[in-house]
RNA sequence: GCGCGGUUAGCUCAGUGGUAGAGCAUCACCUUGACACGGUGGAGGUCACAGGUUCAAAUCCUGUACCGCGCACCA
């Protein structure tokens, strides 16, 4: 044989992947007559590189995809890239600093911005080969980037009509300030972590009551230059006497001022001693405190993060973090100093810089949230599906507790916000154009949160604002695909702007993926190294094996624990399939078409209603975007029922003299591949395409199913009613295999338990209950390995057989020459006997009970009444066993 | 403090009221005319714990423990 025995996908994938693309396959036609079914990508870091969690991510929509083109609908699945505001420029960054010791500012921002061009081109289509080796059908004729001409003037134009109603304001306001990336941050960039500090206990003397002393509790005692009150409860019977007092506040040492003491409902008395000192800008509770007290504010930081001139002389161009140390042996050295404790607090870091945020006043953009109403509605009444639904109640939180959203960054890397400054007048022009008299204008430096981009993603990509027929056809999407970290970041703020812009919700189901894992359970991340490289991966196992692998393991709203493992089971199932195909083709024989009913036998009976049920399972799981119940369903199928039995059984047929059977049989297996194969297209894009050609499926198949490629063959059909009275099929052929595999497994069992090897052929009897059939003598016979097999219904067993029973009949095995230690083989027998017994005592047991009798279901109860008969049965047959066996 | 998950075989996980399942790992036998990336058979679980509902609970209810996550607080 011509065909290689193993898979080789290496030699297949790229081949069929060109193939789709010259074929266009991936492209939507927005004026084809058939249903819509849209998806857009979440767009990954232009520069990024693919990860497991891209993997899982994709292959889903890829499978989303796939099978809906296979249920007949115009399918377009929009693929592009996001310019990633904060990490690319800091990539882009640290290669400067790298190569050739520049900071962006010793570039200035015209030339820097050229180089993050550069490298956007240079590196922005390596992620976009890698979803390609993945097997993703993405529409790549419309692949969009966020910062492409049209989608800037969609950022655009949604600022300065969000400004124009009033929802985008400029303020100076408390924000997360990163020291490192010197911008600001959204809250939901801040990620709290607990910190091992110190809690330093200093005291402070009361300026009217010299001698009184006031005991203060702070972790950051590099900020009490900034210090503009101690604050008490109102309540708080210790210091109620103080309030309106004024404490000498002890650094910097050169301006120990006079500070008020207030009284704030905001201050805990059980923490610390109940007093707070107040630093209005570097604490967001502490400024809100000095604008109910009109404190004032004084910023003792740099934007690095470094001391500046109002923390006095000592701490002055220090680093917050040496300051806070140094800031603790000044007040030891002026003895006010009480005690330092261990303590642990959540402090909030930078999600990109790693480093903890400063609370900073500044003067920022912010946007009130559009139609938050209708986008929080459409989720909470169902209207918008979540996948799984627990993380509406998420969603709902965040929705009813929102906050204005701080969408200036002080970076260069992004939408620049079309703002405009008069130079004398200072009035503001907010346009896409920029004023007439530009020469007398100044541009505001800042740029857009690169989630106030891609938050228009659904719509901005199909070419809105323009009515064109993508957008018609295709908004709102189907599905939408990503993890449930960006359930804030992303996918409410989607839901909002296509309420405001579209006036109606961007897509209609939400899928959340778990999280990739490694087998213990960790985050992957780059610095644990456990992070595997998709693309080795690909390359050793294939891309279907990975795809299968990943699926197979992801259950619905989990996380996965990624183990490559996984992958070697998606690879060696490919196998399987591939040398099932193998199989069939080296029985020869062109595709012999009709099957015909008359010809059928009871094995071609169960596996046609197998794969009925099958097809079933699978469209129920898919309808509930339960994947890996699709996988569990698509490997038992395959592996067990078709390889194992179906397979097995056809051999005596396959190898016999009968031609019409024979010729039958292929068209069954025919059948059954040509519906398998589709079945798995969505998951094994690949392998299923190349079998699909490789086996001739490709051409009319009998029941006129077919295509060019697997990709838009139809998708199979649950067998209905029709389909069951063409073919004669009904419950009790299912159930008369399923009694036979059960006598073949038992057969198996003897062998095994009188240490026949797989390979020794031996001789069986057969005491059939009812007529039993040559041909099912055969399949019996090849199923058992057995040199012979006597269908004998007056078989009279005496001693020197082991048998068993079936409801089928009866099976001997003559144990002459077999047995040698017939002790062991009696005790066996009698260890299985109380085996028995305590079964049936278990079911007479229910039996026995009156409220169970009464109350069960009737079909509950036959059951039970049937177990006992079988269970006696057994009982009856392993004592005549035992008889049998002689002395 | 509030909320959400999870706890089933050595491991990873299916299983939402009716005889506890799969894959991997393990043990035994087998390179038998698709496949050793394979075949056959076996061993291995008081379904975290305690109550409750029910004729019947891994499954429904209440509570507890442990693990993970999110939000709030965080001087």
């Amino acid at each position: 044989s011509e065909i290689p025995k193993a898979y080789e996908p290496q030699s297949v994938e790229d081949k069929w992947y060109e193939f789709w693309q010259e074929q266009k396959c991936f492209e939507a036609d927005p004026e084809s007559p058939k249903p819509a079914y849209s998806i857009v990508i979440p767009p990954p870091n232009v520069t990024g590189m693919l990860h497991m969690g891209h993997v899982l991510n994709n292959t889903i929509q890829d499978i989303l995809a796939r099978k809906a083109r296979m249920d007949g609908k115009e399918v377009l699945w929009l693929p592009g890239t996001d310019h990633a505001g904060i990490a690319t420029q800091a990539k882009v960054e640290r290669e400067l600093k790298k190569n050739e010791k520049l900071s962006r500012h010793d570039l200035g921002r015209d030339k820097f911005l050229e180089r993050v061009w550069a490298w956007k081109e240079e590196h922005g289509g390596i992620i976009i080969k890698q979803l390609q080796k993945l097997g993703c059908s993405c529409d790549w004729s419309r692949e969009r980037f966020t910062m492409d001409e049209e989608y800037t003037r969609c950022v655009q134009r949604v600022f300065v009509d969000l400004y124009k109603k009033g929802l985008i304001y400029r303020g100076k306001r408390m924000v997360n300030w990163c020291p490192v990336s010197l911008t600001a941050l959204s809250d939901e960039e801040v990620i709290p972590k607990p910190q091992n500090s110190f809690l330093y206990y200093f005291k402070v003397e009361v300026a009217e009551e010299p001698g009184t002393f006031l005991s203060i509790a702070t972790t950051r005692p590099e900020t009490i230059p900034g210090d503009t009150a101690i604050a008490v409860n109102p309540t708080d019977e210790r210091y109620k006497h103080l309030i309106g007092k004024h404490a000498i506040r002890p650094l910097p040492s050169e301006n120990q001022a006079k500070i008020p003491i207030v009284a704030d409902e905001h201050i805990d008395k059980e923490f610390g001693t109940g007093v707070l000192k107040v630093t209005p800008a570097h604490d967001k509770a502490d400024f809100e405190i000095g604008e109910r007290h009109d404190l004032e504010v004084i910023d003792v930081l740099n934007p690095d993060g470094t001391v500046n001139d109002f923390g006095g002389e000592a701490l002055k161009g220090m680093d917050r973090l040496k300051a806070r140390k140094r800031a603790a042996e000044l007040l030891d050295e002026m003895g006010v100093l009480e005690k330092e404790e261990q303590y642990q607090n959540n402090v909030g870091f930078s999600e990109r810089a790693g480093v903890p945020i400063e609370p900073r006043l500044s003067e920022q953009w912010f946007l009130k949230y559009p139609s938050v109403e209708a986008s929080h509605r459409c989720v909470t009444e169902g209207r918008m599906k979540f996948y799984p639904d627990r993380w509406i109640k998420t969603y709902d939180h965040w929705m009813t507790g929102i906050q204005d959203w701080c969408i200036s960054r002080q970076l260069w890397w992004g939408h620049q916000i079309p703002v405009w400054y008069h130079k004398e007048s200072g009035e503001i022009h907010c346009d896409i154009e920029p004023p007439a008299d530009e020469e007398n204008w100044e541009r505001d430096p800042d740029v857009l949160d690169t989630w106030a981009s891609s938050w228009l993603w659904p719509f901005a990509t199909m070419g809105w604002p323009e009515e064109t027929s993508t957008l018609k056809r295709f908004y709102p999407t189907t599905d939408l695909v990503t993890g449930p970290d960006i359930i804030f970041f992303w996918v409410a703020r989607m839901i909002m702007a296509g309420y405001e812009y579209m006036g109606d919700l961007p897509f209609q189901n939400v899928y959340f993926t778990g999280i990739i894992r490694d087998k213990k359970g960790r985050k992957m991340s780059k610095s644990l190294g456990n992070s595997p490289d998709p693309l080795d991966l690909i390359a050793k196992y294939g891309a279907d094996a990975l795809r299968f692998g990943t699926m197979r393991s992801a259950p619905l709203g989990l996380d996965v624990l990624f183990d490559e493992k996984d992958v070697e089971l998606g690879r060696n199932f490919c196998n399987k399939l591939w040398n099932a195909c193998r199989f069939r083709q080296m029985q020869g024989g062109e595709s012999e078409g009709e099957i015909d009913p008359k010809l059928l036998t009871s094995d071609d009976k169960w596996i046609l209603i197998r794969l009925g049920k099958a097809i079933d399972e699978i469209d129920a799981d898919f309808a509930q975007y339960r994947f890996t119940g699709v996988t569990q369903t698509l490997y038992r199928f395959f592996w067990t029922e078709y390889c194992d039995w179906y397979v097995e059984s056809c051999k005596s047929a396959l190898y016999g003299n009968d031609e019409k059977l024979k010729a039958n049989k292929l068209a069954v297996i025919d059948f059954i591949l040509s519906n398998a194969i589709r079945l798995f297209h969505p998951f094994l894009p690949f392998i299923s395409e190349e079998l699909w050609q490789g086996m001739g499926f490709n051409g009319d198949l009998p029941e006129g199913q077919g295509g060019q490629t697997i990709m838009f063959a139809n998708w199979p059909k649950a067998f209905d009613e029709e389909f069951a009275a063409h073919y004669g099929l009904d419950e009790s052929d299912e159930q008369v295999v399923e009694a036979k595999h059960e006598l073949v497994r038992q057969g198996r069992n003897l062998r095994r338990e009188f240490n026949v090897p797989s390979n020794q052929k031996i001789p069986f009897i057969f005491k059939p209950n009812a007529e039993f059939p040559e041909a099912e003598a055969a399949v019996l016979q090849i199923l058992l390995n057995a040199e012979s097999l006597e269908v004998n219904p007056n078989f009279a067993s005496g001693k020197g057989y082991a048998h068993i029973g079936s409801p089928l009949g009866e099976l001997y095995l003559p144990l002459e020459g077999l047995i040698e230690d017939f002790a062991a083989e009696r005790s066996r027998l009698e260890k299985e006997l109380q085996k028995i017994e305590a079964e049936i005592a278990k079911v007479e047991k229910k039996l026995a009970n009156k409220n169970f009798t009464e109350r069960a279901p009737k079909e509950i109860l036959d059951e039970h009444v049937q177990r006992k008969a079988d269970w006696e049965t057994k009982l009856a047959r392993a004592r005549a066993a035992i008889e049998a066996l002689g002395d």
